[in-house]
DNA sequence: TTCTCTGCAAATAATTTGCACCCAT
DNA sequence: ATGGGTGCAAATTATTTGCAGAGAA
């Protein structure tokens, strides 16, 4: 099968590393849109599927409903604000997560995937300006 | 608002306990219909969704498109089989995992997850025998 | 020209919700 | 008796798919 660059999918991927990453489908698709105004939803969900297919973009499995693209290929972690659902990068030297190797129940381990949650600072001033009212 | 511990709900929680977790809403249904026939999908996924609200259940965020559901509320990790898809325990200890709390973007920390990705023993027996053939 | 890709609409999958009745407290 | 809980069906949300025509190689 051989993969084509079709406009469509040239956008798709501009639009997604503009954004440094983290776009649900939807939300890239109201990008694109803007610049592609006739291109489907149908067209950027295929498209993200086979990015990742073939490592151009990345799949994030991660908290929330939708699943997320990335355009970073590079090994790293993610933060996820639980307040406001923001995702950010997270670098992490590689040492400081061990991963069992022994006790992996006799799994061949192919990769490892660590989410940290917390609040980001824009929505801890939020909480904080409520519990002054 | 006063929880209420009903037929259903004791039921649940009692099948989610005995499976010793990661069931998905429907595979938890389908046990719990064996005893209560009349029960319905929706009210699993209620309850599912208050048992884990008030903490007696943990909602997993994990591979997959489906959420599951663990009875075993002590802090673990999970390793996850991406060719048959099964989800099992993982205990690391803490102390293997350090946050980057100075790095954290200026987020306060609430949690972390770790999930390992692999494949389990019996997926490897199964394609150790397909590329024989 | 060839075969992948696209837009559209319809289909599917997972989950949620409105409503009238039920039952635990 | 009161108000949370249930079953049912319909609604929503996220994603996938069939198909006929479009366009990249």
């Amino acid at each position: 099968m051989q993969l084509r660059m079709t406009n469509q999918r040239e956008m798709i991927l501009r639009e997604l590393k503009k954004s440094k990453g983290h776009l649900t489908a939807d939300e890239l698709y109201e990008r694109v849109k803007k610049f592609m105004p006739r291109i489907s939803l149908a067209t950027v969900y295929r498209n993200l599927e086979i990015l990742s297919d073939v490592n151009m973009i990345r799949k994030l499995e991660i908290s929330g409903r939708q699943k997320r693209f990335d355009s970073e290929l590079e090994d790293h972690d993610h933060i996820y604000c639980v307040e406001c659902h923001r995702i950010e990068n997270l670098e992490i030297s590689k040492n400081q997560v061990e991963l069992p190797v022994e006790d992996a129940h006799g799994y061949t381990i192919t990769g490892r995937r660590l989410e940290v949650t917390g609040v980001c600072p824009r929505c801890q001033k939020k909480i904080a300006k409520t519990k002054k009212q």
